[in-house]
DNA sequence: ACGATGTTATAACTTTGTTATAAAGAACTG
DNA sequence: CAGTTCTTTATAACAAAGTTATAACATCGT
């Protein structure tokens, strides 16, 4: 009998349906009030359970802010892998970015989560998720949604589209940087409506992909776009 | 006897002085380990008063954590005011970058306070402060640090260099979100050096500022940088 | 069926923000 | 200068939250 052959026995089964169930209330809790409108009491209150159900199941409340910044992590990569993969790699890109704050708008709570590890400040996940604990959130590029980014901007380079003698993962850095920035912006609520945020999303991303372009992928994009494939 | 002549009292003095205390420690408090480490009472013990006086010196801990919220800003906008107003709007905006980069590396615990009222997690600060209360953190768009970058783009496009038939405001905030983006991703560790993360600033600002500017930007901005002057 | 293991509920402890209250101090008024 | 009034402060109490200790409970493997 090997280690790893656990059967699915009764506790096993329940073990996990707690933890779904503390972790689809508290990301409600999140959804409403942020990760400051978590509390153990509620939500243990809220499951019909006592506080200790989190520290058996997530070792605590960091534990369940992990996990939960886990499922975040798992839906913008479901976001970026429903995008599909344009036999245009510039088409992709647009779409990738698209796609990348469509998950922004519909997950704000997840979203803030995702980032609030990026700053300084949220010492809650950094230390208690393995692969974000070492280096800081540099992690990130082994990420899948980073894969796909990565793959769409290797496709570029290949089409000439892109200029080789740039790391590609420089130029996804750039195009990502630029979208979470317009991103956290649009979520800040720092545009008037949605449709300048759109706008302003659609100028700048298109702005900088253009800075990023070899002269031969502008003469494409040009093409792409009036061929209104770029939309 | 007018209402706002008031004299410098002696408890007035004493007001002004204990509010900085207060102010000093929590910031540094904020430099150690962000909002959250702030503790009135271990802010009141430094201080070496109760935790009343943060009541009556900024009415709690919001109160607080907005005036460290405003000096974030007074920051900010010293640093980018310090900027030369260069005669070639191209290098005074590209100077304007790096000041913005310059301030986040130097105060990341202000920056990260800044921009965590940009999330919708922070209910702090946002009702608080008087001016970001009731449009979230688009009052920024008013602020000093704002309108120097705004005069920069509109300076652009009076010489030509960018294009007149987008609102100037929306062009702001285009360069405004990369710059915003790219601080973001450094502060939050994800590039591998101080190097790397140089690098990538100067590639991604290049990159949006060209994608940014007219056929005649394009060729100023080619003799600026072939002069060493876009460095 | 029984001992070992793990889980949960209850309660206590610690920390934190906030409020009530009474004492102390300063400013104004005569 | 003395008394009154207003503000500020220190102390203590309160409520809420995370965490931990402990004992009862359930469950699994043998």
């Amino acid at each position: 009998m090997s280690l790893d052959d656990r059967i699915d026995t009764a506790t096993d089964r329940r073990r996990t349906a707690q933890r779904a169930a503390l972790l689809d209330a508290a990301s409600e809790m999140l959804m409403r009030g942020g990760p400051d409108a978590i509390s153990l009491r509620k939500l243990a209150s809220n499951v019909g359970t006592s506080t200790m159900a989190v520290y058996t199941a997530f070792g605590g409340k960091e534990g369940l802010i992990a996990a939960l910044f886990e499922e975040a992590f798992d839906r913008l990569s479901t976001a970026q892998n429903s995008v599909p993969r344009d036999k245009e790699p510039l088409v992709w890109l647009a779409n990738l970015g698209r796609a990348y704050r469509r998950f922004a708008l519909e997950n704000p709570s997840y979203y803030a989560l995702m980032i609030s590890v990026t700053m300084p400040v949220n010492e809650t996940v950094r230390h208690e998720h393995p692969d974000y604990s070492t280096p800081p959130a540099r992690a990130i590029s082994r990420h899948s949604s980073y894969q796909n980014l990565l793959e769409a901007i290797q496709a570029c380079v290949e089409e000439g589209s892109m200029p080789a003698d740039i790391h590609p993962a420089m130029i996804a850095d750039a195009f990502w940087a630029t979208v979470h920035g317009l991103c956290s912006l649009e979520l800040a609520g720092f545009y008037r409506s949605a449709d300048d945020a759109g706008e302003g999303f659609a100028l700048t991303c298109s702005a900088v992909l253009k800075g990023l372009l070899t002269p031969k992928g502008l003469v494409k994009l040009e093409a792409l776009a009036s061929a209104g494939l770029m939309a």
